[in-house]
DNA sequence: CATGAATGAGACTTCATTCAT
DNA sequence: TATGAATGAAGTCTCATTCAT
């Protein structure tokens, strides 16, 4: 599914963000298929609907040595979810990002074309999981403040800083840059989502996808680039 | 808030969306009083995190009432979400929309202004339910086939009806439909969202942002209107 | 059993300290059935060790029931020797306590008598509450709190009162009151404890034997009353 | 604290009483530590309250290795409280106890001074453990019935055969024994619990304090040695 | 001997739902 | 119609005990 994507070189521009899960490989195979099975019952039903003992049998373990290894319910799913928002910023906060000096992106569109490329693999990998976190955050004030406070306000900060760069250069339109994230994150988001959770068995041309992404992100839908007043 | 919000001829546009709400009026005080602290515990606490006992008490009404008008707590759930669902579509139903014939829409872009405006202070009345209604889809089959087959499709098929109209007008950029929609509708959520949601204390200028957003919609971020390929 | 303790006059002279027992008429039965079976259980098994589905079982209720009355086991725990704390202070915070000038006591021993029998009797009724509070006391600080502060040093103010008249009286020898307190307290907390724990299946004469323990704690065991040196 | 206590010389009268103590000798560093933390435990949270993993982390043994050497939980108990109630025997069974032939005691209050020094000394020594075994025999019938039958009825004969003797010298008045023995033990315990628990941190002068008591368990607390009569 | 991961019975507690009043 | 006491199934979590290493 989706081989074009070459992630190859992405992933070397964004660096490994696979700190938080070596970890994993400390982890005990009942630890590991506590932690699975749980994805899979909180995906499914939510935090509040699914039942301990339900990802016990999942796991192939009694359910008490789901608590041997996480002292609540609660600290199972931020074990699950908390790793993870770290690994949503981690390219953010790579000290090359934006480093452009060394010429790391040309143009507005190749760092958004490397974001798109490189978040949407990562949303790939961590499909249930973000799915959990998203629906969770709602109702659990020490994730949402993470959230907000540890994640965006650094996504925000990081990304402002290339948009500004690329205001100056001409590039880009002279708006907020904040008006500017907000449109260009949620052309992502929505691409992201539909490509995953609204139709993910569609059969997808990413590349080619991308392309039209950037594209209407850069220029909009209209057939003529004239008459451009608000 | 938002007084600029002038949403007395769109909502003569769409119409009266008031059909599912019609029936308010046939109850009694006390179903009103508990259809209102479900919406507020829902949305606070989730479904399954929402305990019928606390619906009860914030309603003033003893918890074998609840149970006289709800055979169940999940048949609470859709009473409200339903309906909503129901008005959430409405607008895309109504038989004047996409009427084009009667010049209701000269552009796209009037087009879209309408939506948003619209849409927006729907999102905005119905906040809270529309919160329980994206918190609870994916854990209900019965609200999730009900939004994507007889909502998303409906508001799909309509829309796409209105951007092909619009395509061969010239107007629009010759892309398939559901990718126009999907940008469209993307720019839309993200803006509502942020507005609703993500900043909704900020002193937002709804219009001067509906003129942004529709001219990003329509003509993307890019300073310089050539150059358009992909 | 122990037919010989005229409590009438005593009860006249101490008042009534049926204060806190009279919530108890304002309960449904199930909740006086889950009080008594609880008191039966913590008596038999102590706090820890005593289930809370035996004590439904016992109750003839569900256990889900308890917890309708009671939000948590430590909760059922508090509000049964809780009153009876308070019950046992009540005696000793009467305004009539000590008022030496309506003549109430002509005597250390007289005010002994009195005490030793409405004590002995207050016991005797409420033995099981009593052994859980002295079993539960040194496990649960706020018990022990309201022991030590709210109970034991009023009871200590008060008899320390009377201990320090018939001091000046001559009746008692001058030794400081903590110390008379603690002896005599002993004397006859030995007593009651012998009689309703330790042997509660012997014939006892009562009147005789608060009469003996009165003599012994003004005169001590010794034959001959004289060489008292220490 | 307390060195008036000069408990060399009753020491040599009681005997050692190490008897039970010796098996410690053949016990391993881990073993001993196991009992250790299992009495700190014990006494803190009581026997049912307790738990083993605590009593694991606090001697620094694997959970498992308690099982190594006590089946069950109930041993680890039993074998800590059932040394310490024979030690508490001890002293009475000795052969030369109340072998007046030799002038161990001449008269009660030497007897009950050279008591009291020794079995205050013991309870300092053992005041956890004693601790325990005060809380659990309520809850155990197997140690209940050994307190009853092994030990109190033991110490009770020697000490009825103490105060018979003294009672028929004409030093102490003619009451039944077991109603002087318990007169006389309530006092010494009162005072033992007194000093070991309500007020461990009082600055005590041991040797007085014995001397008042003896003088109370003799003469009572009356000023007037006259007026005996009950 | 010692470990500590794993167990599973059972503890306390919650809560949707019923039903007699 | 409305109540709220009562239920009991199911949930989270604890802990004494076992056993392979």
């Amino acid at each position: 599914m989706a081989e074009h994507l070459s992630a190859d070189k992405d992933t070397e521009q964004w660096a490994l963000e696979l700190l938080a899960l070596g970890d994993e490989e400390k982890m005990t195979p009942k630890q590991v298929a506590i932690l699975q099975a749980a994805v899979d019952v909180f995906a499914e039903k939510g935090y509040a609907g699914a039942a301990t003992s339900e990802i016990a049998q999942k796991a192939g373990v009694a359910e008490g040595t789901i608590f041997r290894y996480y002292k609540t319910k609660k600290d199972l799913l931020l074990s699950i979810v908390g790793p993870t928002m770290s690994r949503l910023l981690a390219p953010f906060v790579m000290r090359n990002f934006g480093n452009l000096l060394d010429g790391s992106f040309d143009s507005y569109e190749d760092f958004l074309r490397s974001l798109i490329r490189n978040r949407l693999e990562f949303a790939r990998k961590n499909f249930k999981i973000l799915q959990i976190l998203i629906q969770e955050i709602p109702f659990h004030p020490k994730l949402r403040e993470q959230f907000m406070e540890d994640i965006m306000s650094k996504v925000f900060e990081r990304v402002t800083a290339q948009v500004d760069h690329f205001k100056q250069k001409g590039e880009i339109i002279d708006v907020p840059a904040p008006t500017v994230i907000r449109f260009t994150a949620s052309s992502i988001i929505g691409y992201i989502m539909t490509r995953l959770l609204l139709q993910p068995d569609k059969d997808w041309n990413d590349e080619e996808e991308i392309g039209l992404l950037i594209r209407f992100i850069m220029h909009g839908i209209a057939a003529d680039p004239g008459n451009r007043g608000v």
